[in-house]
RNA sequence: GGAGUCGUAGUUCAGUUGGUUAGAACGCCAGCCUGUCACGUUGGAGGUCGCGGGUUCGAGCCCCGUCGGCUCCGCCA
């Protein structure tokens, strides 16, 4: 017997003909000598009918179903009868089965796929356990497939404009800044270990060099880190470069690419998006990654409380810190209870308090004794609040109010539901800093990558700050050639311009603190590789779970992933990672002990 | 490394102030039913209250520890 058509596929025209359908039972109703079933595959639900009038036999096996057997069915297709099921799209139609074929039975599953009229789920880690039961509904079915519509769009698009796909290595020596690696131990040079790619990054610049001109990969790269909602140890991502390029030429490839993409669910993104400078981005968003679906900017208070005399705002502007606000429309009837909560949760990020006022029929705030009723009314204005708004403010570092309130403007907006869920709102944000400084270790660290080039406004900055040791603090002013795509507040790319020119990338490395000796060693094959002809050059990687994420609507990246791990790094279908025999570690020379610490 | 939160039947959950035999719905099993599509109906089975320890006459409930899921901070060049 061989299948005719999908559970989808039936309809109207479909009535009179004879087929074959194959699939899982879903559901059976019984009716003694009527039996329903609710047949589903990848396409969609076809409801059977067995009539112990017509079909004794089909019938008769009917009554061994149960959820999940994978069964063949031979019949008619039937007009239904004043039954039609609006809800399945094959709702006009049912199939009158003579013939039911048991392909496989099945174990009563462990959780119910799908409870019906609710949003129940099974626990996740129940369902995780059973991975491949999970994936059966219908959500996950159309996630998946969204997601290799997604990467089959990417090829098209870089394969028509002359990209190259070109594969790269995953067994990768270890380069031990960034993210930890992952390493695979080396059974043939016994104590030596390769790492796996935390991103094609090198390499790719070698096919630059190589003369590939376009090259892309969708690359699966690891990162041995804490995970995330959004973060998973391995995870894709369409890896790009191209020659003789510059800033806005990959900005026309990111908006080109996601412009494809987005048109799998019929939203067109601009042709060009808008351009924002990451400094502007921390100033009036408090992110580098601003969700532009919903306005609630951050404004400046700090200057309105110059020479204050409340000693904890006072202090901050004297550390050079500042002060800073958002305005929740419409929110002044916030109580004490939920002013709490976003207390709480503006403290995650460090922030020592959250001040508020409101402004409903009178004027109140939690500094109205501090400030006195003048000033309290001042800062309401500079805010721009209007009557019946909140305001609510952080003091401190730059850089914990700028996260503080940066998150808080997010966490307002789920709350209020203030963000339209079927927009779309594309940044490119520019100019990011080439450093980022560690206050613990008063060093400086590649915001990006140590490969990134400097802005060509700033390259005589970037060699005084590294030349002249009493100017090192400058490299924390060096801006980059970087950039990144953020849809809907998520950073779904980055990418840059690189070094192709050997001095600059030396004097790099001696900014990053490296001696020329562990350049050496680490990127030796690279530095050798930029003497030898290398084109000006740059690309970007974009984030093949957070975009399908994106388009899939969903917030969490383990809906985009057939087989994702938990958030202890664990697979609970198959139990890794796992112990591995004595004898393998024996031929490897590997001896397990604790970790210090 | 840290914080929050959850863990009770196969699943989702309820469980009062610490008090008799731990409940409901769905699912499962058996029967009845010719038009259901969240079928209906009758009956039934099903529990180490995550695990370990403690307090108590008595613990699902209180305390300590521990394991696991999720989320966040740190981390993620």
């Amino acid at each position: 017997m061989e299948r005719t058509h999908t559970c989808g596929e039936l309809r109207l025209g479909h009535v009179g003909e004879q087929v074959v359908l194959m699939g899982w039972v879903a559901k059976k109703r019984d009716f003694g000598v009527l039996t329903f079933i609710d047949l589903r595959d990848r396409e969609g639900v076809t409801q059977v009918v067995m009539n112990e009038e017509d079909a004794g036999e089909a019938h008769a096996k009917a009554k061994n179903l149960r959820g999940e057997f994978v069964i063949a069915v031979k019949g008619k297709v039937i007009e239904r009868e004043g039954t039609h099921n609006a809800k399945l799209a094959t709702g006009d139609i049912e199939v009158h089965a003579t013939e039911i074929l048991i392909l496989n039975d099945a174990k009563v599953p462990p959780f119910q796929l799908e409870v019906a009229g609710s949003e129940n789920l099974a626990a996740e880690d129940t369902r995780l356990k059973y991975r491949y039961l999970d994936l059966r509904r219908p959500q996950l079915q159309h996630n998946i497939r969204m997601r290799a519509k997604a990467v089959a769009a990417i090829r098209e698009y870089f394969d028509g404009r002359g990209f190259i796909e070109i594969e790269t290595p995953i067994l990768l020596k270890s380069t031990p800044e960034g993210a930890r690696d992952f390493i695979v131990p080396s059974r043939i040079h016994t104590g030596k270990f390769f790492a796996l790619p935390q991103s094609p990054q090198i390499l790719k610049q070698l096919t630059m060099i190589a003369g590939f001109d376009k090259y892309y990969q969708i690359a699966r790269c690891f990162r041995d880190e804490d995970l995330r909602a959004d973060r998973q140890p391995e995870f894709t991502q369409l890896d790009m470069e191209m020659s003789f390029a510059n800033q806005e030429m990959a900005y026309r490839e990111i908006e080109g690419m996601f412009g494809h993409v987005f048109k799998l669910i019929g939203v067109d993104l601009p042709a060009q998006w808008p351009r924002m400078t990451y400094a502007e981005a921390m100033r009036r968003y408090g992110s580098d990654k601003p969700d532009l679906r919903f306005g609630m900017e951050l404004v400046e208070l700090s200057g309105e409380l110059a020479g204050t005399d409340f000693a904890p705002f006072a202090s901050v502007l004297e550390a050079r810190g500042e002060i800073k606000c958002i305005v929740a429309k419409g929110k002044s009837d916030y109580s004490r209870k939920q002013l709490d909560e976003l207390q709480d949760f503006v403290k995650r990020y460090g922030a020592g308090a959250l001040a508020w006022i409101k402004l409903s029929d009178e004027t109140t705030s939690s500094l109205l004794k501090a400030l006195g009723e003048t000033k309290i009314a001042e800062l309401a204005s500079t805010s721009g609040a209007e009557k019946g708004d909140l305001v609510l403010i952080v003091a401190g570092r730059k850089s914990v109010v700028r996260a503080a309130l940066g998150a808080l403007r997010v966490e307002v907006a789920k709350r209020e539901n203030l963000i339209d869920r079927n927009s779309h709102k594309p940044l490119i944000v520019t100019e990011f800093p080439m450093f980022e400084h560690d206050e613990e270790t008063d060093t400086y660290m590649a915001a990006h990558h140590p490969f990134t080039s400097p802005m060509d406004e700033d390259l005589e900055l970037f060699k005084t700050a590294v030349n002249d040791p009493s100017q090192h603090h400058l490299l924390g002013k060096v801006r980059a050639k970087a950039y990144d795509a953020v849809i809907d507040g998520y950073e779904c790319a980055g990418g840059s311009i690189r070094i192709h020119q050997k001095e600059i990338q030396d004097l790099n490395f001696k900014a990053l603190g490296m001696t020329k000796e562990s350049a050496r060693t680490r990127f030796g094959f690279f530095l050798d590789a930029l003497e030898y002809g290398t084109p000006p050059h740059g690309g970007f990687a974009a984030g093949i779970e957070r975009t399908c994420m994106i388009l899939c609507g969903t917030e969490n990246i383990r809906d985009v992933m057939a087989f994702p791990k938990t958030a202890s790094a664990q697979d609970l279908m198959m139990d890794s990672p796992g112990d591995v025999d004595e004898a393998q570690l024996e031929e490897l020379g590997i001896e397990v002990s604790e970790p210090s610490t």
